[in-house]
RNA sequence: GGAAGUUUAGCUCAGCUGGGAGAGCAUCUGCCUUACAAGCAGAGGGUCAUAGGUUCGAGCCCUAUAACUUCCACCA
């Protein structure tokens, strides 16, 4: 036991305590028999990631739920780790190197290699240092990376088994290209934004002199590429001219005409130029008539020497102007209007994407997706909140095969290698590091692709634990509980990570999927580094304190829901940690030397103590049940209000005067006392960590319970602690001592100011007992308590429906004004009186309404004509 | 084009399976009462977006409308 420093300074304890808890072991899991096992494996940051409000928020949400089950007694998993982040890591070195004017190309593939990994030796580990400010209790003995050993095996592994499935194939599809980072990427990591730009309509002659076909593209430059123009079958306007040739301008091609559904009569011309190697749907329309795949651009978007002419090697805006003047040059440029489309952008750099015809590799997802979709639309798995469940169908449903490689080095290297014997040509894939094709025994090359990094982060909840080998973590912390993460990478990796699972290890990878929402800035706008609008979590913990930011993050926060961030909010939390702080500091300055806590000798407790522990045990209850929902905003309000408004603001009120006493009176309080604050830190600690452990080190502790918090039991909902009868007992004292200072500070009567206090109620008893608290809090200096009471002239009457106080106010007391104040009271009395009578009256409302209910009803009506009563008496006397 | 979310006090947000609307901040009044002014005791402030419906009873359920936000699709 020691002292506690007087005033809540967060700096002086939490590196400390994070470094006991670590040495001390707390956060390593034990595989143990006889303990339920609860697993929440940590969403990877990125290698190259910084600690950003995101991150703290997921952060915060996972520590509570593992502290919380980890005192539950489960034997509590939190397994981190981290993301190699293929592109965005590559990227990040690549400019780094360009400063030092080297390409990656210089140091050739292994050289680069070499110096990724050097800078993920010393940079990779960043965010696992920012991750321990804030009080994160992840298992470090336990951290992987994704292109660990173990991860590449799994990865190596996946990649097998799904090509022996026949599930991976190599095609040539439309991908989206971005000439900036020279690598294909997914759908999903495509943006699309609107922009302002052309619709240019141009004539392409008919080959026999006949006249023109007028189409109108967007994309002038792609004509390079065209290699048919379309219409629709059924429009009359063109069907003379289905299978005719035209002359591609700009060009010696020439091209046919064809049909296809897939045009709309309605939109521009109703004819469509066909560019197979450019658009995803000119593609398909390709394929459906055979048309040839003109490829014209560079994979920096410059256009290709050959197909290009006079345009070759011109950047694809700088073709279009050139290409632009020309046909307008030669007449054949009809007209220009502007028109707003959506361009896709890059994910990461921003940069126009450009639909490419390309040599992938595919996963075929319908099979896939199948199980995937069953296992949410059964219930098995579960999002939290539900509605996301939508999204995630939705996405499932219309799934598409998913691009897996990506022209970069940094990564899972695809194992397929081509046989370079142009005769045979073979593709083996194999683990093995192949030198010879087994089928001719010529020299082979490795795939220079590496995988998509959502690949190896779809295997996450089970390469970690040790799979494809059946290892004692995986089959005792395999399937894992709960996964929490924000919305925006539902479809990127929850839903990779559903259908890996139950394709890989054949269980559902969690069980529930914890969904948060952004923080926001404080006027509603995501947090970017563009618009600088970030407020560094770091600094936050620097000015207040890691618990002081995790429960800003937590208050008020429904699961699913974004929420703005303000530094009112941080202030606010702060407060309440010094609240807890205080009334802690409290209770040690009261305790005696030597103090040891007892156990609790209910059956002779005082009335305010029975009123307190039930109210305690109800919270308890409150608590628990919420957090076992995911909502951890409720449960840290229940605490909220249960520590300031009842324990700080009545119950310490009520020792201080018993704490003078002496005696038994003060000893039970004492016991009290410590009893709650115990209860109430443990309570708290998955919410902040540090404070409370900080505190609980303080605190004298009964036998059994361990030094440090972090490993002590959760409370429990006790029957014993349910006191029905003295609750409803005591907050008749409550009510009645409110509305005393209700009188008080409307009569300006100021607190220093003793005054005489006669109560007149049939709960003689209960008043009686209560008198040290009407001196102590509501300025009784006279105190006495009467069936009957006389003599009222120039009192004030303060009315509740269990008692009535006459304060005699001297020359305070305007007998008119007492009148008309009164009156008010009578009326608002008479209108709950009329609301509850009038629903007691109604005969739907008895047949139908639950019996607790209208019994409820009458329970508050029986109160309010009690008052009432009170209320004529008092405006009689004055009479 | 399709879908979802939001709309509650001046501001930021809670409100569990329907049973007389809540918190913090801000505002106003009074207090340095020996844990805490990062505090204490009070007060004022809401047609729960709008219009219908279901129900004995609706902030909550249903339908429509409006505004804002987001996700998905990507018609040249």
């Amino acid at each position: 036991m020691k002292e506690l420093e007087k005033t809540y300074s967060p700096k002086d304890f939490e590196d400390r305590l994070y470094k006991y808890w670590e040495e001390s072991g707390f956060f390593k899991a034990e595989r143990d028999p006889k303990k339920k096992p609860y697993t929440i494996v940590m969403p990877p940051p990125n290698i190259t990631g910084q600690l950003h409000m995101g991150h703290a928020l997921d952060c915060t949400l996972q520590d509570i739920l593992i502290r919380f089950k980890r005192m539950q007694g489960y034997s509590a998993l939190w397994l981190p780790g981290t993301d190699h982040a293929a592109l965005a890591t590559e990227a990040k070195i690549v400019s780094a190197m360009k400063e030092e004017g080297i390409t990656k190309y210089d140091l050739g593939r292994d050289g680069f290699m070499k110096r990724a990994w050097e800078w993920n030796d010393k940079y990779g580990g960043t965010i696992k240092k920012q991750q321990r400010k804030m009080g994160t209790s992840c298992d470090w003995s336990r951290d992987r990376f994704t292109m660990d050993e173990g991860c590449s095996a799994a990865v190596q592994k996946v990649f097998m088994s799904l090509h022996n499935k026949g599930l991976i194939y190599r095609g040539e599809r439309i991908i989206n290209w971005c000439p900036n980072c020279k690598t294909s990427i997914s759908d999903i990591e495509t943006e699309y934004e609107e922009q302002d730009g052309f619709f240019w309509h141009i004539n392409y002659p008919i080959a026999d002199g006949s006249g023109f076909v007028e189409i109108a593209t967007t994309r002038p430059e792609t004509l390079l590429g065209d290699t048919a123009v379309a219409v629709n079958p059924k429009d009359t306007r063109y069907t003379h001219l289905v299978g005719k040739m035209l002359k591609l301008p700009l060009t010696d091609r020439e091209i046919p005409v064809v049909a296809d559904e897939y045009v709309d009569m309605e939109f521009g011309t109703g004819c469509v130029k066909i560019t197979p190697a450019h658009d995803p749907n000119d593609f398909e329309v390709g394929q459906r008539h055979d048309l040839p795949v003109i490829h014209m651009m560079n994979d920096d978007a410059t256009i290709m020497e050959g197909v290009g002419g006079k345009y070759a090697g011109m950047d694809r805006y700088e073709a279009r102007k050139a290409m632009v003047a020309d046909l307008e040059a030669q007449g054949l440029l009809i007209k220009v209007e502007p028109h707003k489309h959506n361009v896709g952008t890059c994910q990461r750099c921003g940069t126009t994407v450009e639909p490419t015809a390309s040599l992938q590799w595919f996963v075929k997802m319908k099979e896939l997706a199948k199980p995937a979709i069953d296992v949410v639309k059964s219930g098995e798995l579960r999002y939290v909140p539900k509605r996301f469940e939508n999204n995630y169908l939705f996405w499932m449903e219309n799934i598409r095969d998913w691009c897996i490689s990506r022209q970069i080095w940094w990564g899972h290297r695809i194992p397929a290698f081509y046989c370079q014997n142009p005769d045979c040509k073979h593709t083996e894939i194999t683990l093995d590091d192949l030198e010879k094709c087994p089928k001719c025994g010529a020299a082979v090359k490795q795939d220079e692709d590496t995988l998509d990094t959502w690949f190896s982060s779809a295997l996450w909840p089970f390469s970690t634990l040790g799979w494809p080998e059946k290892t004692p973590d995986y089959e005792y912390f395999y399937p894992t509980q709960t996964l929490v993460t924000g919305y925006d990478i539902i479809t990127f990796w929850v839903s990779r990570m559903i259908f890996s699972g139950l394709e890989h290890t054949g269980e559902k990878p969690f069980k529930d999927v914890l969904i948060h929402g952004l923080v926001r800035d404080e006027k509603g706008r995501k947090m970017s580094k563009s618009l600088g609008n970030g407020v560094d979590p770091l600094e936050i913990i620097d000015r207040y304190g890691a618990d002081a930011l995790r429960l800003t993050l937590v208050t008020g926060n429904a699961p699913g829901n974004d929420m703005r961030w303000t530094e009112e909010k941080v202030t606010n939390s702060r407060n309440f940690i010094n609240k807890l702080w205080n009334a802690s500091r409290y209770i040690l300055i009261n305790l005696p030397e030597g103090f040891t806590a007892k156990p609790l000798d209910t059956a002779n407790l005082p009335v305010e103590d029975k009123w307190v522990l039930s109210l305690f045990n109800d919270m308890v209850k409150n608590v628990t049940a919420n957090l076992e929902a995911y909502e951890l905003g409720v449960a840290v309000q229940n605490l909220y209000d249960f520590v300031w408004d009842i324990f700080c603001d009545w119950y310490i009120e009520l020792t201080k005067p018993r704490i003078a006493a002496g005696g038994a009176t003060m000893l039970a309080a004492q016991n009290v006392l410590v009893f709650i604050i115990r209860g109430v830190l443990k309570l708290l600690h998955p919410f902040i960590p540090f404070v409370t452990e900080e505190i609980w080190q303080s605190m004298p502790l009964p036998e059994g319970e361990p030094e440090s918090i972090m490993i002590s039991d959760w409370c429990r909902y006790d029957e014993k602690l349910c006191f029905t009868e003295e609750q409803k007992e005591f907050s008749r004292i409550i009510e009645t001592i409110r509305a005393i200072r209700v009188q008080r500070n409307e009569m300006n009567v100021p607190p220093s100011k003793k005054v005489t206090e006669i109560v007149e109620t049939k709960f003689a008893e209960t008043f009686k007992n209560a008198q040290p608290f009407f001196e102590k809090l509501a300025g009784a200096g006279e105190f006495s308590v009467v069936e009957k009471a006389e003599n009222t002239d120039g009192m004030v009457t303060v009315v509740t429906d269990s008692a009535r106080v006459f304060i005699p106010m001297g020359e305070l007391v305007d007998k008119e004004k007492e009148l008309a104040r009164l009156e008010k009271e009578r009326k608002a009395a008479q209108k709950d009186i009329d609301f509850l009578s009038g629903k007691l009256n109604n005969q739907g409302f008895l047949s139908k309404a639950p019996a607790q209910q209208i019994e409820n009803e009458r329970a508050k009506l029986a109160k309010a004509e009690e008052k009432m009563k009170k209320i004529l008496e008092s405006i009689e006397g004055l009479k």
